[in-house]
DNA sequence: TGAATTATGTATCGAACGATATATATTAGG
DNA sequence: CCTAATATATATCGTTCGATACATAATTCA
């Protein structure tokens, strides 16, 4: 847009940097249990220094949410949309819910929307419209990978996208939630062979 | 075990009825979200009787996970293992599942484990290994009945009972997630038939 | 009936909360 | 350079947090 500076002093520290460190420290901790002195520890400025960029403490954390949209952060649907073979994309698919599942990027584990901005819908006024639009979003996106495939014609013409799209989506929230009860990755991966064959099955 | 009365002035509140209480403000608000004054004014009694009778906040929060537990108060597991024609038990508890996903008792939507607790697995000591033996629990009970349908020869001897509670429980996870968003019950009813037929494939 | 025991109601504790007032530092434009 | 504009650092605001001290009420047991 444009590159003319900015007058006044300008900022020392990176917005993006600071947001993904705070959406860490939301993650971790939950809307609640993240302090904002938590949030400028994490995000490595002072307090008034948060308030002058991202509004208060609910603003961030709505910024946060769409962030993580916008960056495309969902590792799954990427390997889904990424791998040719449907096949193997489911596989990969839950492969990677699995892992996102277990380990632990910055102590945060699972989907950010899917096991911890859920749970602020009746309780931060914002969240449920992003939570919505997010699993629209998802689900549309799943079923326009399995839409391919039927073009392609590797699936027959009447098989049910958005079903299948739906049960994917219901399978990761399994996953997540097995995740953070502290099931192992060995665990979860015996049923991915007969998940995969559900999946394409007509 | 005794109906001798215990000395000293009795409670002059019901303890059960104040820990479903307590667990109903749990559920809407969140663990950190919901503050001792608000546990106390819902449960009708004042902050020292809290302690004196619960422990604090944490434990009175872990003793209501025990009481949602031992009350069987899961209804969607019930409707399972109660009606005896196996298809329409699965589609029973589907239903069950949309049911509470999207209807609010006391303003709580959903499971309270799988909704709520969850989220507060590596923040509160204590609710971890409870969930892990609830997501056992469950898929037990969930496994049970599909053997249940082997023994009377409904269902055949290599049933995959296991694989098939799991799918259960992750649908069930699923449509937890879309009850939170605000999805209504008409949409999430389409894909019933479909997932019952899904379930029982072999 | 008096001693022991337990619960209640009021009032409040120190700590942590979200948020900000104030003064200073750093930039662009005139 | 001076002014306007924006960011920073320090210090702290009033509120709410989880948790308790204290005095009083109600019960059992001797």
């Amino acid at each position: 847009m444009s590159d003319t500076k900015k007058i006044g002093r300008p900022r020392n520290f990176d917005y993006d940097e600071a947001l993904v460190r705070a959406m860490s420290v939301f993650w971790t901790k939950g809307y609640d249990g993240a302090s904002v002195r938590d949030l400028t520890g994490a995000m490595g400025i002072a307090g008034p220094s948060l308030y002058a960029a991202f509004g208060d403490k609910r603003e961030l954390y709505l910024k946060t949410i769409d962030h993580y949209r916008d960056a495309d952060a969902c590792a799954p649907l990427v390997a889904l949309e990424a791998e040719d073979d449907i096949e193997k994309a489911v596989r990969d698919f839950l492969c990677e819910v699995i892992r996102s599942a277990t380990e632990h990027e910055s102590g945060a584990k699972g989907c950010f929307l899917a096991s911890c901005v859920v749970t602020t819908v009746g309780q931060v006024d914002g969240v449920a419209e992003r939570v919505e639009a997010a699993i629209d979003d998802t689900e549309k996106r799943l079923a326009a990978r399995f839409d391919r495939e039927i073009g392609k014609g590797t699936l027959p013409p009447d098989f049910p996208s958005r079903e299948r799209a739906a049960l994917l989506f219901d399978l990761r929230q399994g996953y997540m939630f097995r995740g953070r009860a502290g099931w192992d990755k060995e665990r979860m991966q015996k049923d991915i062979a007969a998940r995969v064959r559900m999946v394409l099955s007509h």
